[in-house]
DNA sequence: AACTATTTATAAGA
DNA sequence: TTCTTATAAATAGTT
C-alpha cells in the first residue's frame, strides 16, 4: 500500500522510520482489536519502540497482562513465575517453622496446659526455671549493689562538697 | 477490504468466523513482523483462538516470551509483581517482627546477659518465673499422682487376678 | 497531522 | 482449508 512498494527491511532514515512506526503501530493495534472482536480471540500485544517506549493492547476479554501471561504459562507449561513462587513459599515455610518452634519453646517455658509434659521433661523445665531464677536474683543483687554504690558515691560527693564549703566558710571567718 | 464492508462485531456464523480468523491472524502476524523489521521494534504477540489454541509471535530480537515479559515488568514497574511483592514483603516483615519479639521473650525468660534489665523488670520476671515454677511443680505432682494411681490400680488388678487364681487352685485342691 | 495514489488485505464466492 | 478476485483498507511519499 502506498505510493511505492516498501521493501521489508529496517528503515535507516530515522524520521521516516518514526513516521512509519506511528502509522503501522496504529494499524497493527487496529487489526488486533478487529481480530479479537470479529473472531472472539483473546490476544495480547506488547511492543517496545526502538526508543524504548512501551505500547500494549489486550483484548477486552483479557483482564490484565499478568493474568494473560499466566494463562499462557499454564497453557505452555513453561516455568515463569513458578520458580519465583517456589522460592517464596520455601522461605515462608522456613519462617513458619521457626515461629512454631519458638512458640513451642515459649509455651513450654511458661508451662502452658496445652503442652503434654512428661515427668522427666518437667524435671528439666524445673531445673531451667531454677537456673533462670538464680540468674534473675543474681542480676537483681548486682543491680541493687550498683544502685547502692551510686547512691553512696553521690552522698559522699555531696558531703565532700559540703565540707569544702565549710572550709571556705571557715577561711572567710578566719579572715574577717 | 474485500467484496463487502465488514462491520466490526463478532461473526456469529462459526464457519465464516473460522475462515476470517485464519486470514486475519496471518495478516496480523505479517503486519507484526513487518513493523518489527521496518521500525526496529521489539514486540510480542500472544493469541488464544476461541477454540483455545495458542499462537505467538515475537520479534527475532526478543529471546523468549519470559524475558520479554520480564522486560515489560521492569519497564512498567507497576501492576505486575509489585502488589505481590509488597504483599510478600509486608508478610515477611510481620513474620520477622514476630520472630524478633519471640526471640526477645525467650532471651528475657532465660535471663540472657545481653538484655538490659531494670530492677522492676527483674521483679516482674522473678514473679513470672515463680508462677511458672509453681505450675511446673503442680503439673509434676499431678503427673506423679496419676502414675501412682495407675500403678496402684495395676497392683490391685494383679492381686485380684492372683486371688482368683488361688481360688481356682483351692477349688482344684478341694476336688482332687 | 493530512492528503491521496497506490499497494495490500481480505470478504465472498468457488 | 485454499484459491480467486472484486473491493475495502492501509499506508508511502508528499505537503
Amino acid at each position: 500500500m502506498g505510493r511505492g512498494k516498501a521493501e521489508i527491511k529496517r528503515i535507516e532514515n530515522s524520521t521516516q522510520r518514526q513516521s512509519t512506526f506511528y502509522k503501522r503501530r496504529d494499524g497493527l493495534f487496529k487489526k488486533a482489536k478487529e481480530l479479537s472482536v470479529l473472531c472472539d480471540v483473546d490476544l495480547l500485544l506488547l511492543l517496545f519502540s526502538s526508543s524504548g517506549k512501551i505500547y500494549e493492547y489486550h483484548a477486552p476479554s483479557v483482564p490484565s497482562v499478568k493474568e494473560f501471561v499466566q494463562r499462557y504459562e499454564a497453557a505452555t507449561q513453561t516455568i515463569f513465575f513458578r520458580d519465583h513462587r517456589m522460592e517464596r513459599d520455601a522461605e515462608r515455610a522456613n519462617m513458619e517453622k521457626l515461629c512454631e518452634l519458638m512458640e513451642k519453646q515459649i509455651r513450654i517455658m511458661t508451662v502452658d496446659e496445652r503442652e503434654n509434659y512428661t515427668v522427666p521433661s518437667l524435671e528439666v523445665l524445673e531445673r531451667n526455671l531454677e537456673t533462670a531464677m538464680e540468674r534473675v536474683r543474681k542480676e537483681m543483687e548486682h543491680k541493687i549493689d550498683e544502685e547502692m554504690n551510686y547512691q553512696e558515691t553521690m552522698i559522699r560527693e555531696r558531703q565532700e562538697e559540703g565540707y569544702s564549703l565549710c572550709d571556705k566558710v571557715g577561711l572567710f571567718e578566719a579572715f574577717f
